[in-house]
DNA sequence: TATGACATGTAATCTGTTACATGATTAG
DNA sequence: CTAATCATGTAACAGATTACATGTCATA
């Protein structure tokens, strides 16, 4: 099976929540934040495409009188299961060289796809895979403030600032999960 | 004269601090959390590659007994223009949503390449930009908050969060030049 | 009936990823 | 001498951007 990218995981994790037309995947992505995941025609039509073929997803046009075409996308059962491997699969090295939006992510389609325990296991991956990674990162530093100018050390403080920040929301996080699943006591998946 | 992309401008920022070889940029790569920027081969040759045709560096081999070839790039006064003029851009709405990486970048060659003031005028520029940016996450978040399941809503919150500390990260750099600046007196350019 | 919003796409181009290829030099 | 590392690349492919193309429906 083929790899699917960023987009495309995000396509998938809305038509879970939804099932949509490629026009109305656009305008969740112009008008939201989420459009950082590209809002362009030439970018989600094709995705759509190629999740069609790998068979993860299928489109049943609607009819309906007066009604514009309307091409409906939804997950096929093989989209649901890579859609849950995706969002468990455990946090990398490589996840946190590339940045953590596509943690975060995973993250934020979790608790419908697969629940909040394994929301909540997915954010203890998180912080486990951050330890290292911040350690590194402050090791850099050290080495690169005796040599570098005053922006580049700042750029660089940046940096570790949005890591430390990562850090201190998957810790905020945690404790929200923990606290909901108590109060929900034992009925929760 | 064609588009640079970000990794164009990295290998721009540093060839200016040192004249480099293709690997020698790639170890910088590699070796630094820089490493977002691609470390593989097949980006970075094309992309000097690319640079080169658009003379905005040039390569001169080291000649030498008992040398390897060795391939260095320099920037021509053409490639430090586009540099300068890369760095002194106005923040535009568009950088903010394709995240901060590219301004930072920006930043942190910013002071070796233009001076320190105007390393202040691009930090006073990201937060003229940050504000309007930071309001309508806000109107986001409390249209999001009400519909979505727990982790929608917590990871909406780190990107806002992520945002605010961007924020916080600015008024600290622009507190640290505006003492820098004036510490080193009329003297600094 | 003309305008604009709805809805779906395609084509050219560019850039990056992955994986492989090549030859020179140094260490054991 | 052979293995590892230095140093530079190429080829095939995937995916995104930009800009354009097409046709439908509601409304003024």
């Amino acid at each position: 099976m083929a790899r699917i990218s960023s987009l495309g995981y995000a396509l998938l994790g809305l038509l879970h929540q939804k099932p949509s037309s490629g026009y109305d995947l656009r305008k969740i992505f112009s008008s939201t934040s989420m459009k950082t995941y590209s809002d362009s025609p030439g970018a989600i039509y094709p995705a759509l495409r190629r999740l069609e073929e790998q068979q993860l997803i299928r489109s049943t046009i609607e009819e309906g009188v007066g009604l514009r075409r309307r091409q409906a996308f939804r997950l096929t059962p093989a989209g649901l299961a890579e859609l849950k491997k995706w969002i468990t699969a455990p946090v990398t090295r490589e996840d946190m060289i590339s940045g953590s939006e596509n943690v975060v992510l995973r993250f934020a389609f979790s608790e419908q796809v697969v629940g909040s325990r394994a929301s909540l296991e997915l954010l203890r991956c998180l912080e486990t895979a951050l330890e290292p990674h911040l350690a590194t990162l402050r090791e850099e530093y050290e080495l690169l403030k005796k040599v570098a100018p005053t922006s580049g050390r700042l750029a660089f403080e940046y940096g570790l600032r949005g890591v430390e920040a990562l850090l201190q929301w998957t810790q905020y996080a945690i404790k929200t999960y923990e606290k909901q699943i108590k109060s929900n006591g034992r009925r929760a998946s």
